[in-house]
DNA sequence: TGATATTTATGATAATTATCAGGTTTTGGG
DNA sequence: CCCAAAACCTGATAATTATCATAAATATCA
């Protein structure tokens, strides 16, 4: 399984730290990697869990989400193709704090701990570019705490569609490529799933919205980007 | 300015990233920061600016808040002694997403990015060990998240004193040692400032605060623990 | 110290959001 | 294809929170 792809030819790598990696260090995480196929709705870990390494997305999208004690869970973040899942925890030698489920059917590569963190210890610019990777993910997190704090849960709504538009694009027919439940948009929110589903429906009689089977179309990003800004 | 304090023997180093620097790196740090003053109530940087070093807690406190839209401010972090202030900035080469404005009367030392870089580069002991505290403070953000959108306002205020309480200690007659203002808890919170002084009102008539002058002191810290856990 | 500004406080009301309860539609597996 | 389960939807209502207004207490400083 592990011979199927070489991490030195891999292009999901240019996305993320690995590039940094040299030649033999590349060398031995692609010997020791294993790589996996996680079906739609499986669990890659779970909160809680001690990580023996990282997770590489090559393929589909995974929900980054904790639980609170009310059950409901909080999706903090969606790791697609060339992000690294699990990163902290290994850095921090924490067990993690997030669950990691497949939102599509996926494939991605397992990396023991072992090849990461000892480049961590002797490779000054792989360690620096993991650095500037997590300086710019702490970044987004407080752009996210402000927003929670201070925004309706219409803006955030209109905000979270913008997102998908942007990060994970549309189709031909001009909708979502990322098509997420009423529920993980509401998770994604943080609102409940009712309020979810009526802003959603205000929002396609208004036209800003279209909807095909479970999937969902911005028709009006001018009108949504208003919104989210408050006008 | 600079020969008050030499950072080779400076405690507060121990409580930062700092101490994982070589003597020589130590040494060229010491010999190119400044020391300043900094009143209650000023800014040592605003959003938006482009920082040219890092700060260096050697006592007080510092908000480091971000503005949204509306006018109000969201505080996302407090900081104190030991704690250095803008490292995001100078490690992603952007210009910060927070404020930091003095609570307290403050000293900080102003490290030029100089000194810091050439570490990060060479020395992967001292980058791992702001990569680990990197790490933390994500994983905090993450916790702050899941907070914010699911917890009500009730909860995290008492959360909040909880976390005073933890931080910054209480001093002989059981008061807070740090004094925020009702409004700095409101944005400490993200809430509404008037909604946060009748809850302060509220945890005062049930006995589980008390106040003398712009003192706030916890009288029942099980209670307002069992609050934040949602009983 | 006294005048002024700021902070704290409280009431009334409106807006937002959650919850509960019942539907309908859609989906996926046998 | 059919049936159960899941997802989606809507209404009624309650709970939470923000906003506006106004007053009292406190801090600041000339």
């Amino acid at each position: 399984m592990s011979e199927e792809h070489r991490c030195e030819q891999c292009i999901i790598r240019q996305f993320n730290s690995l590039r940094a990696m040299s030649k033999e260090e590349l060398k031995r995480v692609s010997d020791t990697k294993t790589t996996k196929s996680v079906k739609k709705g499986e669990a890659i870990f779970e909160e809680g869990e001690k990580l023996n390494g990282v997770y590489c997305v090559r393929s589909g999208v995974s929900k980054l989400s904790k639980l609170s004690e009310n059950g409901k869970d909080q999706i903090v973040k969606l790791a697609s193709k060339g992000e690294v899942m699990g990163q902290r925890s290994v850095i921090a030698e924490e067990s993690t704090n997030l669950s990691a489920v497949a939102v599509d059917d996926m494939e991605v590569c397992f990396i023991p701990k072992d090849a990461i963190v000892s480049a961590l210890h002797t490779n000054p610019n792989f360690t620096l570019e993991v650095l500037r990777h997590m300086a710019h993910d702490l970044k987004e997190a407080d752009d996210v705490i402000v927003n929670m704090s201070q925004k309706t849960v219409k803006q955030r709504i209109a905000e979270a569609f913008l997102y998908l538009y942007n990060n994970f694009g549309e189709d031909k027919e001009g909708y979502l490529r990322l098509i997420l439940s009423r529920e993980d948009i509401a998770n994604v929110v943080g609102t409940a799933t009712e309020s979810c589903i009526r802003i959603i429906s205000e929002f396609k009689k208004k036209g800003y919205l279209k909807s095909s089977g479970k999937r969902l179309g911005i028709t009006d990003a001018k009108k949504l980007q208003e919104l989210a800004d408050g006008f």
